[in-house]
RNA sequence: GGUCUCGUGGCCGAGCGGCUAGGCUGGGCUCUGCAAAAGCUCCUACAGCGGUUCGAAUCCGCUCGAGACCUCCA
């Protein structure tokens, strides 16, 4: 499938519209993804935008566009939400466990990149870290300086959002009106310094105690909440460029304040399509690292927090968050995720089964047809769900094919072959269970010579040791299923 | 309080004006020595109340309920 014959639909933040996908510069697309920041291991909610933008990137990859993608790494910035002395997140953790702020940043930027391999998620082209561009961050600071949209109070610098939005719109990706929060702020501390409650810092001063800080113009600090997004995108996909991504609790402060930095330093809007995926839900509720309420990935493939009740593979975790829109929120529960688990078996399954099919002279099944429904799915904002009711409708048509209650031809089955594995593994980016594969030659060998000695067993109705043989394997872990062809088995 | 989103069967989750996905679970059947696997099949739906329409889960209004953002957050 090439670009010219897709019409691609995404759904625009923006607009609040499902828009045609034409990027600036065909066939190259520009897309960069809201990262982590490193303080922590990442939870299942950061396993949504990772899988949610990996899907995307594989289709529009698939849809032969030379994609660059950047997802960022947060390790500077970022302040505690009650720190009068605007203590930085990764600092106060340094401070609490006696390390070096870089080596918690480093430590938990591995653990997470883990996280995402595990998940099957692709890495981005690139992951640029926030320490590492202060100098554009300055720059950047510099140029909205220049251009009238910031003042200096006390060795920090504030956006001036007021003063923006009188020729400008804070407030069009939130959908928010200035005014009205003028008025609804809430009274916080430790904003005494600036003019108004919705000004936020793109440079923040440095409190002698603060251990992360650089020498500036304005004096010895670090880089405000939204600007190293704003600088490293700018740096790695231009002034303009086409999708900006992340989740939907960031769209405002953060991606508002993009866009504002963005225009009053370039003149010009950063991104044409803005994408949020929604949120990880548990009871109901947002998991998150504020209210405590999050299981970590790590935790979910070992099973070790109290409300999992066991340990889930990750393609299990990816396979459920494939399995509802990005757009939707989705509630974790044991009962889905065992659900999942089960559903993405059958899935495996039928890949091995297809793998083996005959072709007929006859045709049951219109492969073409099929394959086109697949792919209205993904153009359809990259409705996930769907694709995947449709291979599990082409599970049904693979097994009974299988079973000899339908029949395929051989181009129907080339097809199929060719799509089937297409959509579940490099798109959906699914990918087989390593114990599947496990077990060594050893073991297969040994498990054949006991299911001929069952075999032989049967044929003489020794029912008692071909069923000790099934149950022994059973026990071991060893799934039998008898077909019309033999008896066949599986981990 | 402001802005916005959502309420679908036992569970998860699509659809978003007519043709009523899919997965998991439960019941029945077929195949099989039995079982598993697989296939077929059945049962529970569109929060409530009005309205628009020939026709609404889908559009509009109200009510109730849940959530997100407004503060760091994926």
């Amino acid at each position: 499938m090439s670009i010219k014959e897709n019409k691609l639909q995404l759904y625009n933040s923006l607009s609040r519209k499902k828009e045609v996908f034409e990027p600036i510069k065909g066939p190259h697309v520009g897309m960069y993804v809201c990262g982590p920041t490193v303080y922590g291991d990442a939870h299942l909610g950061h396993a949504r935008p990772g899988i949610a933008f990996d899907l995307i990137f594989r289709y529009l990859k698939h849809l032969d566009y030379k994609v660059r993608y950047v997802r960022n790494i947060t390790d500077v910035g970022h302040l505690e939400n009650d720190a009068d002395h605007g203590e930085d997140k990764i600092a106060k953790k340094a401070r609490l466990e006696q390390l070096e702020p870089m080596e918690i940043a480093q430590y938990f930027s591995d653990r997470y990149i883990d996280n995402m391999d595990a998940l099957n998620v692709l890495r981005p082209s690139i992951q640029p870290r926030a320490s590492g561009h202060i100098i554009e961050q300055m720059e950047m600071v510099s140029k909205i300086l220049d251009a009238g949209f910031a003042y200096e109070a006390k060795g920090s610098i504030y956006f001036d959002v007021v003063k923006y939005n009188k020729k400008h719109n804070y407030g069009k990706l939130s959908g928010r009106n200035i005014e009205d929060v003028l008025e609804n702020t809430r009274d916080l501390d430790g904003q005494e310094d600036k003019r108004e409650s919705v000004d936020f810092a793109i440079w923040k001063n440095a409190s002698p105690e603060h251990i992360m800080r650089w020498n500036s113009p304005w004096g010895s600090g670090f880089p405000g909440w939204h600007m190293e997004c704003s600088a490293m995108s700018t740096k790695y996909l231009g002034e303009q460029f086409d999708i900006h991504g992340g989740g939907l609790d960031l769209r405002f402060p953060h991606h508002e304040s993009e866009i504002a930095q963005s225009v009053a330093a370039n003149g010009s809007e950063p991104v044409k399509y803005w994408m949020h995926n929604n949120m990880v839900t548990i009871d109901g509720q947002k998991m998150g690292k504020s209210l405590g309420n999050f299981i970590t990935l790590d935790e979910f493939f070992t099973g070790s927090h109290k409300l999992l009740a066991q340990a889930y593979e990750p393609m299990t975790i990816r396979f459920f968050i494939l399995q509802a829109h990005y757009r939707s929120t989705v509630d974790f529960s044991n009962e889905a995720l065992q659900a999942s688990q089960k559903g993405y078996e059958k899935l495996m399954n039928a890949v091995e089964t297809l793998d083996k099919l005959k072709a007929s002279d006859t045709n049951d099944f219109d492969v073409a047809q099929w394959n086109r429904k697949c792919y209205s799915a993904m153009d359809d904002d990259f409705n996930s769900p769907i694709l995947i009711a449709h291979l599990f409708d082409a599970v049904k048509i693979i097994n009974s094919v299988k079973d000899g209650k339908l029949k395929i031809n051989t181009e129907n089955l080339e097809l199929l072959k060719t799509a089937f594995n297409s959509f579940t593994f490099e798109i959906l980016g699914l990918r087989k269970d390593e114990k599947s594969q496990s077990g060594g030659e050893l073991s297969a060998k040994l498990i054949d010579i006991m299911l001929k000695i069952r075999h032989e067993a049967k044929l003489n109705k020794d029912w008692a040791t071909a069923d000790q043989i099934r149950n022994q394997l059973t026990d071991l872990g060893v799934q039998i299923k008898d077909t019309k062809e033999g008896a066949e088995w599986q981990l």
